[in-house]
DNA sequence: ATAATACTTGACTAATTTACTGGGTTTTAT
DNA sequence: ATAAAACCCAGTAAATTAGTCAAGTATTAT
């Protein structure tokens, strides 16, 4: 698992989408001035997305993207993964190149914990992030909602 | 949060540390050879992690390091918060430069997300990944089963 | 004392990734 | 036709990662 400011920038993309897809297509321009995503950035990471089939393009004037299928069939791990290219650094893998047992149980570890994370950003969708969002932020909204007003309108 | 292969590595070597420091001080050198990490690059990584208290360094011949507490008061979220700087790229901090309400809302939700991810690594410790890993690797292991043999000896 | 071992520090560098620029070409609503 | 948008592609500057090199300092077995 890798999770790196790439994959930040295109769960934010994605939750633009999820955001603002039920209004018709969102451009890619549109996406660039809320999130300060250069255009052409977005573009690189819209096409991962959407060779992947988490976004679809609908081209000519009002076209934009939606959401390839519903949010509550897109899991963070699958953004992230269409971005962040998979990269397996263990030099042992299998049973190779084991000089000695340490090594492989090093790995296993970290393989181990590798797919705890995959698993955990696999169980959060980008529709149950939305929903579940006001109630998973209210500590961190508690503490400076005696200087600012609400974010959100 | 950000995972990245500088973090990996400092989990594998810590892992490293965590598994051999019983029998005596580990050397960099050791770990070098083990994990295939270069030994500079490793007294970069450990002198981040020495800095946060995480390790302790033992000198003189027959030195090395140890784990600076017991594995189960260090978290992952401990070892990659030493070696990987933090990021914070949203833009608009607390209410600052919030044109409209969008852009909020999905830095929310990033936030949201992002403190999830690091609860989530907080909560595990070098202690219980070393523990559990059997456990929890079972079914990754029993995939593999059928073409290999036992890994760690 | 001395040498071996090991950690410390800092500057430097190659490779890779990130983020972006700029030029296109299609497609399609109007 | 025109313009708005997706889509494509080559290049590239900045940042980060990963590693090298070199000259130390500290510790301790001998």
């Amino acid at each position: 698992m890798r999770l790196s400011t790439k994959g930040r920038y295109a769960v934010t993309a994605m939750l633009d989408l999820a955001l603002h897809g039920s209004d018709g297509p969102v451009t890619l321009a549109d996406i660039s001035e809320n999130q300060g995503i250069s255009l052409s950035y977005l573009e690189q990471l819209f096409a991962s997305l959407r060779s992947k089939g988490l976004v679809r393009g609908v081209r000519g004037p009002g076209g934009g993207y939606f959401l390839g299928r519903d949010a509550d069939e897109i899991s963070i791990a699958n953004i992230i993964c269409a971005v962040d290219e998979w990269v397996e650094l263990t030099r042992c893998r299998g049973q190779e190149n084991c000089s000695r047992g340490h090594r492989c149980l090093t790995h296993s570890l970290w393989n181990s914990l590798s797919k705890q994370i995959y698993e955990f950003l696999e169980g959060i969708t980008l529709q149950e992030l939305i929903e579940n969002s006001d109630v998973l932020d209210i500590d961190g909204q508690q503490k400076r909602e005696k200087e600012s007003l609400k974010l959100a309108s």
